[in-house]
DNA sequence: TACACTATATTAACATTGTTTATTTTTTTA
DNA sequence: TAAAAAAATAAACAATGTTAATATAGTGTA
């Protein structure tokens, strides 16, 4: 059971921590300061160190949530697909379509905060993991199938989470091809390079 | 013919460049600042922005200067070697290792200062250029050799340029398998991949 | 109900960093 | 050598993270 200071308290951070997400998914990692965060939560900014060490460990908050948000976005976007190759592809479509929707988000996870520690718990690991977990139930179900085996899975798990951390980093710096359409075109070829599919059909050129 | 007004002025700009280099090189991005960089150079702080419009300038020359470099590297690493793939995965080893030897160049690169527009040309585009500029050469004899397509050869860049970034990106926050030798295995592998001779050979595990 | 005590929120203050303005020092030139 | 120009620096300001001191609100008890 939980007393009523818990709540409260429980509830203040749920305040900033709202107020974060907002400014990150709206305006960017570059908008997050204390006073910004304070201000939008409705409190001063030095109310903010009553809950948080600092404004690092805000941030990680916010960069669990949204990998958790993607990992549940990605499960909408499979959800009722026969396990396998194509729904491992939707899955990590979702995954690319969830970082530049926001890309402040990724900005944030890939880029700003990988490795300021300070958090005991890195922020790297956890997107790191992202790709992996996401991706391993239609990979174990390609082994099961005898499709690839356990080291061509493990090879292949390592090649999504590259170029899907390339892609974006290159896609969100708006050196990609452009518009979007012409993107996910190229992430459609990159993941079936990635799976290994490419070269059975060179003739598709 | 230059005055010796150009001549001074380039040798101050040269002053604080090399001092923003070593401090790239040694301490990383985080240690870079106006009043450190302008120090080890001899200078006051303000005296910097006499030669440069401000920081992101002088970064700027900074990126530019370590991709020049990192291209070198990988001319000299494949030095006198016979043009196509060996050459091509000897090139892009030589930009993993020249990354990994100086991981501040690498976050300064890919992840610090790849938007921070306010310099005409942006960051991003030249270290986006750069992985194509060190393959064309082998991926234009490979093309030549019959031995893959143009088609084939842009997704083969693609993979290369996308898979570079996602390892360096994973293993300088230290989350690859750990030690260097494990990490040029898996990046050997993901070349292999990449280029797409995995495939080819599965009676390899 | 009033008062002491505690918890909470806020203001004030300080450190760091980027940048601009004003001042001083140095160099050039007539 | 003295005035003018150029270069270097110091002073100052703004933004941001953070801490210390102060004020406010809430709570339990006489």
């Amino acid at each position: 059971m939980v007393s009523n200071k818990e709540l409260q308290e429980k509830r203040m951070r749920g305040y900033f921590i709202e107020a974060a997400k907002e400014i990150l998914k709206g305006e960017g990692v570059k908008a997050l300061n204390v006073r910004a965060v304070s201000e939008r939560a409705g409190y001063s900014f030095a109310t903010l160190y009553n809950y948080f060490k600092d404004l690092n460990e805000l941030t990680f908050i916010c960069v669990q949530d949204f990998l958790d948000e993607c990992d549940a976005f990605a499960d909408a976007q499979s959800l009722g697909r026969i396990i396998g190759v194509e729904r491992l592809k939707i899955r990590m479509k979702a995954v690319i379509n969830y970082f530049t929707q926001y890309p402040g988000i990724f900005e944030l996870c890939f880029v700003e905060k990988m490795n300021d520690l300070g958090s005991r718990q890195s922020t790297g690991r956890m997107i790191f993991d992202l790709t992996d977990k996401i991706a391993s139930d239609d990979l174990g179900a390609m082994i099961a199938d005898g499709l690839i085996s356990d080291s061509q899975a493990k090879i292949i798990g390592m090649s999504l989470r590259n170029s899907i951390a390339g892609m974006l980093i290159f896609y969100l710096n708006r050196l990609q091809p452009a518009d979007y359409k012409e993107f996910m075109k190229i992430v459609e070829n990159q993941l079936d390079s990635a799976i290994g599919l490419n070269e059975i059909s060179p003739d598709q050129i």
